[in-house]
DNA sequence: TGACACGTTCGAAACGTTTAGATTAGCGTT
DNA sequence: AACGCTAATCTAAACGTTTCGAACGTGTCA
């Protein structure tokens, strides 16, 4: 900018000025510097403007794993909808870790982001602090976090899981087998809560062992399904967590040389692009992705806008009960597509 | 800082010093300023150091489409790297737009990354210029860009799909629809190379009207897949580009009333963690998605490390071609599952 | 004892912006 | 002709670091 002052024949002042429209600079000036501007290629520097202004448009994401497609999806609306507001998007990915999380997160503070959003992982962390200073926003994504008071988009997992689990009862299912990711996250704990609602609204029994826990991952997906289907008295449908894990499951029921519908009935969270391509075609619940990116996405924008004051607002979207025909009503054939 | 040094009683000098450790400190100061810091909480600002210093440890990442599993991978590779090595990375998705990439790439700029890593599109546009101006190292991944004397890494992408439709032809197929992207980018240049090649060794004819191309999607990889299908002598297998293409290709077919392979065989480009748990298992060419996000941010941190000199190295990897059961042979039953 | 070297600490400039407040010029009023 | 007002421009401080060179105190050696 100096040089583009020198070559123009007047201040650093006059040249900002004109740059950021916060004075009428007149038309010779005008046209002076912005000759200079072309003749030297001049790009003003945003880290100055930055260190100065104290905001650097750029907006720090954390997500456990990119690879989820869930994850991907909301990813890829959150960074069009900044992507349109002029803001950057630095991507962290926690790996499911809490020290990796706490670790990122002071990372993308040090860096001056300024706004958060966070699928947190653990119990939060460093996060709840950050919150209580209140120095940037912070925007929860599909997990809540106790003690952590601030903006939220998450799903009503609780009616997802119940709806689902309720389907299949109604197929004439008894005994399903659940998988969930680790409990300690507010999704977990609220599908937990959906999928013995439904049982007892049926009137079945909660059978701990048909209950497995892993850590998100395809390989915790087939060891979970692989302990469900050994047991003595095996499900007749399972539900699983997300994406990899419901891969594992399928593999495991390849493995074991069953098959899907016949065998055994699956069900699970989250839905893809190629859920009903191919067969079976996956009975899934839905999560509202590119609602969901937006409204987290809109929530901290509005915060990014001045509106700081506000009380912490809490959007609770609904999933939708894909139904294809990986599940089967229980003593016929497998039921054809719908969907 | 200044605060930490008031509070320590020393310059902010010997406080830069001592988390630097640039110079020697005395025990006794080195206590005090330790202590301060703990007092205060004080967090080095990464700006104020980014502006003096002239480096952010930051690096632009721009891909056509995270959702797209292959860059969805290579970029969580690619982002574990630089993590590990304490680099914070920008993601810039360009939705296959050429304007959009040049104006993401210089908002990159603009904050002064001090890498960029570049699936590009279109004919690479801005890109020359930079890396002829070659301020901050660029690295090409997956697509070369002519014009552009960079390092890259990128698949032998002729040999690859050579292979796959070799394969093909041994399988008894001697007409083979192939669907490709834009050809204005290298690896459907090649690609399409790899194809012709293939008929030729084959002393097959190349006959233009199996020839489809589109822009990435699901639902080009639909059109091209329907119009290829309605031919009078349609082919026998499809050849498709990409993920999201083959899904829109397996959508067709089911749609136009036909299955897969027992009517037409399918192979496709990238593979997927579920390309062999649904029917029909999905032969397709892996690209060793792992090693490409590695090498490509390994050749960025090299330059990062001051490597700036060394002449443009081009990595070349290969494809695996995955045999499953979505291609048949000609005349008779599907084969069983191998892979 | 004076000169010198060494180890430690500090003052101040610099990075490239923004911006408050000062300055200047032009013009209409009285 | 002196005054005040407005519009345009400039000067200089500030943002929070790093770093060069100077300063200071202490010990060693001639």
């Amino acid at each position: 900018m100096l040089h583009v002052a020198e070559a123009a024949r007047v201040s650093v002042a006059t040249v900002s000025a004109l740059l950021n429209g916060t004075a009428t600079v007149s038309p010779e000036l005008t046209q002076r510097i912005e000759q200079a501007i072309r003749d030297i290629g001049y790009k003003r520097n945003a880290i100055a403007r930055s260190l100065k202004m104290g905001t650097t448009r750029t907006i720090g994401l954390t997500v456990p794993h990119i690879t989820n497609p869930f994850f991907t999806d909301v990813v890829s609306v959150i960074q069009q909808a900044f992507d349109r507001a002029g803001y950057a998007v630095m991507l962290c990915c926690t790996d499911e870790d809490l020290n990796t999380q706490d670790e990122q997160i002071r990372l993308l503070l040090d860096r001056m982001v300024d706004g958060l959003i966070v699928a947190r992982v653990g119990d939060g962390g460093i996060l709840k602090s950050i919150v209580e200073d209140a120095n940037v926003p912070v925007v929860l994504l599909d997990r809540l976090c106790e003690g952590v008071d601030t903006d939220a988009v998450v799903l009503d997992n609780q009616r997802a899981v119940s709806d689902a689990v309720t389907y299949l009862i109604h197929l004439g299912h008894r005994r399903i087998g659940y998988i969930t990711g680790t409990s300690d996250i507010s999704p977990m704990h609220d599908r937990m809560i959906g999928y013995r609602e439904a049982l007892q609204a049926a009137g079945l029994p909660m059978a701990e062992e048909l209950i497995r826990s892993g850590n998100f991952h395809e390989i915790d997906g087939y060891n979970a399904t692989m302990q469900l289907l050994s047991l003595h008295d095996r499900p007749s449908a399972i539900f699983s967590a997300n994406n990899p894990m419901v891969i594992g499951t399928m593999k495991a029921i390849r493995d074991i040389g069953l098959s899907c519908p016949e065998d055994i009935s699956v069900a699970c969270f989250d839905d893809f692009p190629w859920s009903d391509v191919f067969v079976p075609q996956l009975t899934t619940v839905a999560q509202p992705v590119q609602a969901i990116g937006e409204q987290a996405a809109n929530l901290l924008l509005d915060r990014l806008a001045g509106n700081r004051d506000a009380p912490p607002r809490k959007l609770v979207l609904k999933g939708r009960l894909m139904i294809r025909n990986s599940c089967r009503p229980l003593g016929a054939l497998p039921q054809s597509v719908s969907a």
